[in-house]
DNA sequence: TTGTACGCGTTATCAT
DNA sequence: ATGATAACGCGTACAA
């Protein structure tokens, strides 16, 4: 069965095909009734234009995409929304795609330069550890949201970024605990090896712990299991069942994200611990479903809507020209819920 | 700046564009030293092939869509993760595509095989309550997977579906509540105007209770609210609350999502209610989460992973002619843990 | 307002 | 084994 073309609509027309083309992209210059009845013919013959052919003959796709790392990240559903709604009032349309752990983000968005006229890049998640000379490959303006660089820098004006202060809020939440009376908190966090996020999460630690005269004990610190999926449930549970079955003291347990957090209350119930009372728990996030959980979560709650505009906002600013690159901190909110106590 | 092309490629090794193309695709007629220095220049000069320009002129992508309806579905990560796995064994390329709730999928589908040369399509969640006229344009072989087609009923030998017999299922949850002496069992599902899963699971409810001798109350039917997105967590907790607040007789709630029974575990919580000892709490579905949280969820298990493995069985089965269209029906698990007991 | 013809970057066919 | 060239389906400059 042959795929209908252009072609066919404009012979059936009886009409050229700059015509149809015009009719289908909304071109000023052609006259109403003409363009109604292709409209009607292409109905009729359920003709659907070939994207790859417009992509590649197209200077101006206005598109721009999303590239998520992680397929479960439940994280970035609500940020999604609210970049789809933001990129369809600019009317551009928005290319969602999700880029597997096994999957270097870069080279997706190499490929999906070429592939689609992109005018712009937004990257979610993941960890973007390049060179500096791959990211110059892509000759569209990207901008990284929630994302930890790490130590790595690149030219702060090649790129622009939207993040709360990682550090700066796991340091809130933290403190939090000590102030409550903590003086022995475990963490549950990244891998040593991670330099994103998870590092930035656990340098915060460390620092509130010093800033509050509490001496940073190594068996408090309790990494994620490589062998298991990162932030995962039952990789928050397993690292907690494990610790718990040591009988090291501890009043709390702070996980860097709400998820390992959900497993890791789980692994104290399991243990027969009360949270609060036994031992305090807290997340960091701030999804959805830390509400609804029992005890309810507390956590470092991440202004998602917010940030979610703001991203959009910049990325479009510099695609007009009018603004540079640039660097936006949120804020996070420290949520108190019921998981947490004070001593 | 202009990208670089497979001309300017050729150029550069001094050969001609096919020879290029042939290194490119790994065509057997060509010299392996010509060809290790053609590869080299791509490296070197970053060149990427259009993918665009690709799809437009090849016959044979060897490519299969995966359409998912809603971005937040986590029931599925764990089945596109098999899928994924399955298709690239069988060196196929996985296009994953979200389709928002507003969307039509078979829309986006029909886009989809004009844009990419598929040979196949996985359609993963939502209704599909289509016309088979349209679903007939799709000239390339699709199945259902865990979709709700409802009482339409296409021609059964035009497409192939993979599911759990969603009326059965609920029935085994329901009729198991009921041997457990439950007799005033409130379920949250679908509204009534659904055609799909959501109809299908209240058909269960009511057959399990007829069978048990057990009048259908209407005051125990919460649909969903309507003005909340289906199958939330917080439209679970909403309805469960207006329903506590009324004060109904009820010793058991069963949600038709595990993520719905979440959200009411909530509100019993937030009313004072304890769970089971009060109310019996059950969800469907079997979504990681559901272990986690406390008390842990029953609830009826979809095998994902065995779904997810025969949806792709079946779909390579019928591009190679193999075997006809073909609808399966997997076993749910009724997964008794601690939210519901025996009265 | 409309139609013709060219080119986008690639693969496939057919020579060589 | 390699190279020239014709499509693929569409948008657009240019001519009418």
């Amino acid at each position: 069965m042959e795929e209908i073309t252009i072609k066919d609509i404009a012979k059936i027309c009886g009409v050229g095909i700059s015509t149809v083309s015009r009719a289908i992209n909304n071109h000023p210059d052609i006259n109403p009734e003409t363009k109604e009845m292709i409209m009607r013919v292409i109905q009729e013959n359920n003709y659907i234009p070939n994207n790859s052919a417009r992509n590649l003959k197209r200077q101006d796709a206005k598109a721009i995409a999303v590239l998520v790392k992680g397929i479960d990240n439940s994280f970035f559903s609500a940020m999604i929304r609210v970049l789809e709604q933001e990129i369809k009032e600019k009317k551009y349309t928005m290319v969602l795609r999700h880029v597997d752990f096994a999957e270097d983000e870069v080279d997706v968005a190499l490929k999906l330069v070429k592939e689609k006229r992109l005018r712009g890049i937004i990257f979610l998640g993941g960890y973007l550890l390049h060179s500096e000379e791959k990211l110059a490959q892509l000759h569209v303006p990207f901008i990284l949201c929630t994302i930890g660089t790490g130590p790595v820098g690149y030219s702060r004006n090649t790129y622009s970024s939207v993040a709360v202060d990682d550090a700066r809020e796991s340091y809130k939440m933290v403190d939090y605990l000590c102030k409550s009376g903590h003086r022995d908190i475990a963490i549950i966090c990244a891998c040593e090896t991670d330099a994103s996020i998870g590092m930035l999460r656990l340098q915060g630690y460390k620092k509130a712990l010093q800033d509050n005269g509490i001496p940073v004990k190594e068996e408090l610190i309790l990494p994620m299991k490589p062998d298991l999926e990162d932030y995962s449930l039952e990789n928050g549970y397993e690292v907690t069942k494990e610790f718990l079955a040591k009988g090291t003291p501890c009043t709390a347990i702070y996980a860097i994200s709400d998820i390992l957090a959900i497993g890791a209350g789980k692994a104290l119930s399991d243990a027969g611990y009360r949270v609060p009372e036994d031992i305090s728990l807290a997340g960091f996030d701030g999804v959805e479903i830390g509400k609804y959980v029992i005890p309810a979560l507390t956590t470092i709650k991440q202004p998602v809507d917010s940030m979610a505009r703001e991203t959009a906002r910049i990325l479009f600013e510099i695609i007009s020209g009018r603004e540079q690159h640039q660097h936006r901190i949120f804020e996070g909110e420290l949520t108190i819920r019921e998981s947490t106590r004070n001593l």
